[in-house]
DNA sequence: ATGAAAGCGCTAACAG
DNA sequence: CTGTTAGCGCTTTCAT
């Protein structure tokens, strides 16, 4: 159990570690049959290097930090933390997770000395908790929430995806949208892009509490009675609230009512019909952060990547 | 960037590592005005002690090895993962991920001394893989799938949750039901606990090339042609699409046709109506493998978990 | 071509 | 009460 070591591979040998080491990593200036003892030893008493020591060593790490939070709620955070994993280990780095919950602090504390970055999916929750990052002697990715001017961000745009969405209903003929959400923010974004529409256009906005399955459900009421030919919503959950109110009310989709959502969840594609949704750009994200922590760049690195409409058949076509 | 040690905190404070490393840790033995200080020096320098040197020194480890395969296909194992990742992480360890996609001789080599155990939610392709688990120091848990005698082992029944749902199904009242899947296995299984049944209950089998949504849909003419009041399928995705055939064809469920999956993907609670499934104990595979973690028990632990019915809407009330 | 030795940051046995 | 020191497993500089 105790594994092997290169001192003890030195014993075996006669030789000293140095040499030993020298033969194990093929470098020059070996006597070729003493390599070949040393090989030979290291095969027999399976040498396995302990990467911990030598990264020790050598100041230097194979594992990136991941700070997610509840990966309860909108399924994006989940893809992005998935996809991010499978990059990060295609480039030959193991993600370290870890959960914003708790004290992040504990959690940095914890990882000193084993990761030069970490990744963070959810904001530190408090001012304070940012001012703490300083102290680490590591690099933080902030990826979808604030982060100041010190640290790297990947922001993502989700107007963009909205507006398509718009466009995308308008263009298939619809000519009553309601927009179904939480957001003031996003409300005033809507109006904002909607504001200069013509054609006999008109856009309405249907608050809800939450923005889980059973809002959804509950403005299906409001919704329809409003006489929308369309129904974007802030979340896809919120979506298959109203999949359940139709089903329950004998209204089809999309020959009712046009319906699209936000986030991509895994549900949308099932959902009969498929919904079409805004979906985050999940590989894109996954990139830039891999790029970063092979690159390891001095200047805090600030982008902002795209949100794009899936189509799928919830969208009447024109 | 550097980071202050121990070393340097000395200097510091003109006393020696030892006492530094007294003070800091709140050990007996040490001069009041001196552990103020270097407490004082501590907090001004913002030392923050590197874990990974101290793991080093103590051959301790406080991450554990987690390898998944692709988290495609069921959702079952990215739930177990999610379930033991916050559990782990609860109990004050941090889960390092890594793929069985790859080379996972490459993998363990690559974690060789940053990890004790190893938790592996897939076989080791080939049987020479198993044979390369003898060679690191450290201990594995598989979790659903086979394993030798010299490790730990999580296995999974299925069985008594699928003999639930017949149970369920027959005492609802359904009297014609079909089993739809892909497993020889499973079929005997079936078979098996059906073999019993009296009341003139039927029991047919629909097989399908694989377990997915497309599968289920495609099932879904025979399954109505048979003439059953009930199916169960081997997958809540080929659930889904026996959902999205009924909904085409406009077969109510469960009024025309009770339904049971296999699972419990979360789509499945969403689903109109909501799809009674058989759950893994999720929560109870995290719990054994933390407390394996923890216990690090001498001999190899083998246990068995019970799968559960999660009975929802889509089953008639008897 | 080979080896001695320092040192990464930390712990702890052992002396004073 | 405090300091010296060895050593975890590895890399690498500098002699030989």
């Amino acid at each position: 159990m105790a594994g092997v070591t290169l001192k003890k591979l030195a014993e075996l040998s006669g030789l000293s570690v140095r040499t030993v080491n020298r033969a194990l990593k093929d470098q020059r200036d070996v006597a070729p049959e003493k390599r070949e003892l040393v090989r030979r030893l290291a095969r027999q008493y399976k040498y396995i290097p302990n990467i911990a020591a030598r990264n020790f060593r050598l100041r230097r790490k194979n594992i990136v930090g991941v700070l997610t939070g509840d990966r309860t709620g909108s399924e994006a955070d989940l893809q992005k933390v998935a996809e991010l994993e499978r990059r990060l280990i295609g480039a030959g780095y193991y993600p370290l997770l870890g959960s914003t919950r708790g004290s992040v602090r504990h959690t940095l504390e914890a990882w000193n000395g084993t990761v030069d970055f970490v990744v963070s999916f959810r904001h530190p929750q408090t001012p304070e908790a940012l001012e703490v990052l300083a102290d680490f002697p590591c690099s933080f990715i902030f990826v979808d929430c604030p982060a100041d001017e010190r640290h790297h961000r990947i922001a993502v745009n989700r107007e963009c995806g909205i507006a398509a969405a718009y466009r995308c209903l308008t263009d298939a003929g619809c000519r009553r949208i309601v927009h179904c959400g939480t957001s003031g923010l996003r409300r005033k974004f809507v109006e904002h892009i909607t504001s200069g529409r013509q054609g006999g256009i008109e856009f309405a906005y249907v608050r809800t509490e939450h923005p889980e399955i059973e809002d959804g459900f509950a403005a299906g009421a409001a919704i329809m009675r409003s006489g929308a030919d369309a129904v974007f919503f802030d979340t896809d959950r919120m979506a298959v609230g109203f999949y359940r109110y139709a089903w329950a009310h004998r209204i089809r989709i999309p020959d009712d009512i046009s319906v699209v959502g936000f986030d991509d969840d895994s549900v949308s594609e099932v959902l009969p019909p498929p919904l079409s949704t805004v979906a985050h750009p999940v590989a894109e994200i996954a990139d830039a952060i891999v790029k970063i922590v092979t690159s390891g760049p001095e200047d805090p690195v600030r982008i902002t990547l795209d949100t794009v409409l899936v189509r799928r058949d919830s969208i009447r076509r024109g």
